[in-house]
DNA sequence: CACGTATTTCTACATTGTAGAGAAATGGAG
DNA sequence: CTCCATTTCTCTACAATGTAGAAATACGTG
């Protein structure tokens, strides 16, 4: 049997936040999309250095904003889902379902 | 917003394998259901940290064998989930849902 | 150039993930 | 009773991930 490291819970949060926001993904807008869909609160930093762990491992690429956007602040720097990424998504996404598989969701669950 | 913790990505799995097992939950089912569904392999610690960790935060609880079983070896250590824990769960598979929402699992993410 | 604003970077520490060697308990053999 | 094979658990140690927040950076404006 393979290695085949799984992705961490909030890693895989982080890449699924990413794809969501298509190519509107960067630390601010990724952070509110986590918070608004998981129903807590995330701290910036924990966003980021997830993110870079993520580019890092080849799963994301990122790019400083270079077009002429009229506006303050700091460049933005913008995060893609690399294929590499995909396919841990795709992996993870399966294990769990064959973890679940044959149980309810719900709130019964353990009824032996 | 809450704080509420996520579980961790082992930590989710080996509950599920828990549930799966029913009453025949023990270290060495729980390393075997996890590894056959998962596909990969788990070192026996692993397996057993995790469920400490688990216990310690009132998610599992778990029981040494009293029972008559003839056999050899030493006395098999069950584990229970609590509604705790059954409570992470539903909660964590939510948030992944939600996340998920609107994605197609397959590999053809991330097309923007 | 001083200022407010938007965003990122950095640092530090807590929690979770992971492995494997070794200890413990128990029935069977002699 | 003592030794042995077997089964399962305990312990220790370290790597990777999770998490927060203060500080630094860059830009447009007045």
């Amino acid at each position: 049997m393979p290695k085949g490291d799984f992705l961490g819970a909030f890693e895989e949060i982080v890449l699924l936040a990413l794809v969501q926001l298509g190519d509107n993904a960067y630390g601010m807008t990724i952070r509110r999309e986590i918070e608004d869909r998981s129903g807590r609160t995330v701290s910036i930093g924990a966003v980021y250095s997830t993110l870079d762990r993520l580019e890092f491992k080849g799963l994301v690429s990122s790019s400083y904003s270079s077009g002429s956007e009229a506006r303050r602040g700091r460049a933005k720097r913008y995060f893609k889902l690399e294929p590499e990424g995909a396919r841990s998504l795709s992996r993870s996404n399966e294990i769990l379902a064959n973890m679940w598989s044959g149980l309810e969701p719900g709130p019964d669950l353990g009824k032996s």
